[in-house]
DNA sequence: GCATATTTGTCCGTATGTATA
DNA sequence: CTATACATACGGACAAATATG
């Protein structure tokens, strides 16, 4: 290496982490393209999702839709039985009651002993917050939902931990497929707008204790609601 | 279908369930084997592991073998640099930093709030604490390791869900790679074996509130000691 | 700095076993 | 029971990126 001016250790440094930056495989891409055809419930629970139906729409070989395809299985996005593919995941009662068990010790927790607790993780809980009820002003309640899931992701942000990001973006994400087996979502978005400004009021309070026991609460009424409706399925 | 005794019902729904019993796919298998060569250290980190060396080790094909390792990089055990391959993980400070900021939510909010605190559950704490000091008093510290870990799990266990289960596993296989990157492991488990007890004592006397707080202390202490052996690295 | 060898990313064809109409 | 469709797994191919002499 001969190094001609001062700028060209950075260079080679950069080199060297050039596959962190904007280097995407097809197979992250058709994964991309499956989740958010989930996410908007394109795809509904229990959809199949044949292989060679994908090669096709998406023109790409079979190798990569399967290798993206275990992803969203280790995602719990999809299931996989053996020997008969795989299907967009229909989360149970079981499922609906280990998620809001994890989601109660997270998000409480996040909030009493967060390591990020600071003006900027505060900000972001409060502009999910007043997204939430710009939406419900309009009665837009797909965006309502939405914006209830950036809420919890900026609670747990709290934390200043991004595996655990990771993790609660994990438990949104099937929480989103649990709303997509309800008949009507409102329901379940409306009476937390008014809940979640209180959490967030709290939090700007420095009231931590208080609004990790609000969290706790709401999560708990949430469970109980969605179990019900479960009963009418 | 000819049903001829009442039993057939019940064989049927079996049928059905059959892919969710030992079915193991090959790629699960290679992962498997691949997981447990770097759990034991027998594969390092910054370990590079070329598609085809593993072909031939395992007598199984390319695609398979790519299969497994898009696993294993989801688990954060291997890292895939684009077009380069794949290694096995080399945990830096930040992220021994973010997985004790997750372990300070989880595991003092699983002893604090957990759901499925009970006999059980405690008695399994318990059975590490003990395994821990028997692999002490024999100077296995490999196996006061294996311990600690067993009771760390068990902590995190007291919340009762099962997807928190799996991710303490996750974080724990990576503090495995944090320790194989030490020198010398004794002085980062010997400590702890005299503080798993008194943690162990104060949640089987039902003082859930001073174990969280211990735990916490624990973890501070715990991450400060490998962040101070990194700078010697 | 260049030419070469190696390895990955991706595609294709195919054989086999399993599930379902 | 057979036929069909599909998933699993293998092997070969090739371009592009990377590593090496």
């Amino acid at each position: 290496m001969t190094a001609v001016d001062p700028a060209s250790d950075a260079l080679a440094s950069l080199g060297r982490a050039r596959h962190l930056i904007a280097r995407t495989t097809t197979a992250e891409r058709v994964a991309d393209a499956v989740r958010e055809e989930v996410a908007e419930g394109r795809l509904l629970p229990g959809a199949r999702l044949p292989e060679q139906a994908l090669c096709a729409a998406l023109g790409v070989s079979r190798n990569t839709v399967r290798e993206a395809l275990s992803q969203l299985v280790s995602e719990r996005v999809l299931v996989r039985e053996h020997n008969r593919g795989v299907f967009v995941a229909e989360p149970d009662r079981d499922i609906v009651r280990d998620v809001y068990r994890a989601r109660r010790i997270l998000e409480p927790a996040a909030v009493r002993h967060g390591e990020a607790f600071d003006e900027a993780g505060v900000a972001l809980v409060r502009a999910a917050v007043t997204e939430g009820m710009a939406a419900a002003a309009d009665d837009r309640w797909d965006d309502v939902g939405s914006a209830n899931q950036h809420f919890h992701r900026a609670l747990v942000a709290l934390a200043g931990s991004a595996r655990l990001d990771q993790q609660m973006a994990l438990l949104l994400a099937e929480m989103r497929l649990v709303f997509h087996r309800m008949p009507d979502v409102r329901e379940f978005f409306e009476p937390y707008v008014a809940r979640n400004d209180v959490i967030a009021g709290l939090i700007e309070a420095g009231d931590r204790e208080a609004a990790a026991v609000e969290i706790t609460d709401y999560l708990h009424a949430a469970e109980k609601q969605l179990l019900a409706a479960y009963e009418q399925l």
